[in-house]
DNA sequence: GACTAATAGTGAATTAAATCACAATATAAC
DNA sequence: GTTATATTGTGATTTAATTCACTATTAGTC
């Protein structure tokens, strides 16, 4: 069996990319761990353990090359390919994220939006094709959408939640307070802000 | 030196505390730590452990009190009372967030917006009172604000958050794509939705 | 009131992650 | 060419987190 690599450096290793995308668009060629590390609030150990997963890459005197290991990263992380993605629960933030540019920048093509409000669908302005809510087993699936953001009403959850794995999303962003258990072949990252609020709440009162 | 509580527990516990919200709202009086378990996606011995942190409080047959386990916790994570946020950068996730209502509701009150552009000031229909970015530290300060939302873009992050601790802020949580460390008094969570994409197309391209 | 079953709490063991320390190596300077 | 130096890559170590295994306790039952 391949050797595992670490959630941590997983997630670690995505925001190195990001770093990366940075440092080559202000024309920088070459990094050391030390400067990721700073830029990343990170241990340049931890670093240099992340990218050596993938095998040796850097120049022990002069760092790394910034787009090699960029596209070295890219191929071992399945970013070089652009994604298809879509938006579930047209709201405030679901409109919000349907036209966040910095998504398609990135290679995540938003190429449908969804609600179960067919008025919303009629009166949202936006050259993104939008879709009734029980079409979206069969627009994931003929689209072959992969990811999606998920921002509609918590008690919704489950069921749309239900007809995205029908049609065979493989990623899901959870805005809803309602927890999404992750499932063997669809990935699940739950993001709640309430949630988020009280964690730096409880932070700040557990080091008083 | 008072035992350190993981900040994995912590951020648990905030999770139960969901739980026990949810779980209260639909008149149910107590629940095993195997029930919260299963709501949160962890095990019952993690759960368990966690709640133990903050001693005991739990029935040996009958599992734990709803109620009593929420106030318990409440008062040990400081979400028993109320804290005071802000939004600053009133793009469309910036309104969105103004606008969510669901913040209100659990005790953080969002009492003030902020953006660099002052029409956004002048249009923007709500209750929440805005104000120019340059009053961010005087006014969070006045106001006893501790949180913050920031939806500024990439490039007006770090000035902003200057500004904000400035002001005494007690937590961020950061939209924007720049990473922001925490200091000893301010704590952040970075949330970057094109970080959460890479994440899930990572995931799942390295277990093909 | 004794018995049974369910469940909390917790020290010990295990696993995973982060950190350290240093050998290996490539570049640049002279 | 040789030397000095910066930096990678990695085995070893330490630390943190999770899981296990068991005891103690309590509520309900007969």
């Amino acid at each position: 069996m391949k050797k595992q690599i670490p959630a941590a450096s997983i997630e670690r290793l995505c925001a190195v990319f990001h770093v990366l995308e940075e440092l080559e668009a202000s024309g920088i060629d070459t990094v050391s761990s030390i400067e990721i590390g700073k830029r990343l609030g990170a241990a340049s150990h931890n670093i240099r353990k992340d990218i050596s997963y993938f095998g040796e890459i850097g120049n022990c005197r002069a760092g790394y090359d910034v787009r090699k290991l960029k596209n070295h990263l890219s191929a071992k992380l399945g970013l070089n390919k652009g994604k298809k993605a879509c938006v579930v629960g047209l709201g405030r933030l679901g409109t919000a994220i349907l036209n966040y540019g910095q998504l398609g920048q990135h290679g995540f093509a938003i190429v449908a939006g969804f609600d179960s409000n067919i008025n919303k669908i009629e009166t949202i302005n936006t050259e993104i094709p939008l879709f009734p809510a029980h079409e979206i087993a069969l627009v994931v699936k003929r689209k072959g959408i992969e990811l999606a953001a998920l921002t509609v009403p918590g008690q919704a959850t489950q069921e749309t939640v239900g007809k995205l794995i029908e049609g065979g999303i493989k990623g899901i962003v959870n805005f809803t307070p309602a927890v999404i258990k992750p499932t063997k072949n669809v990935f699940v990252r739950n993001i709640d802000l309430v949630g988020e609020f009280r964690n730096l709440s409880a932070l700040s009162t557990l080091t008083i």
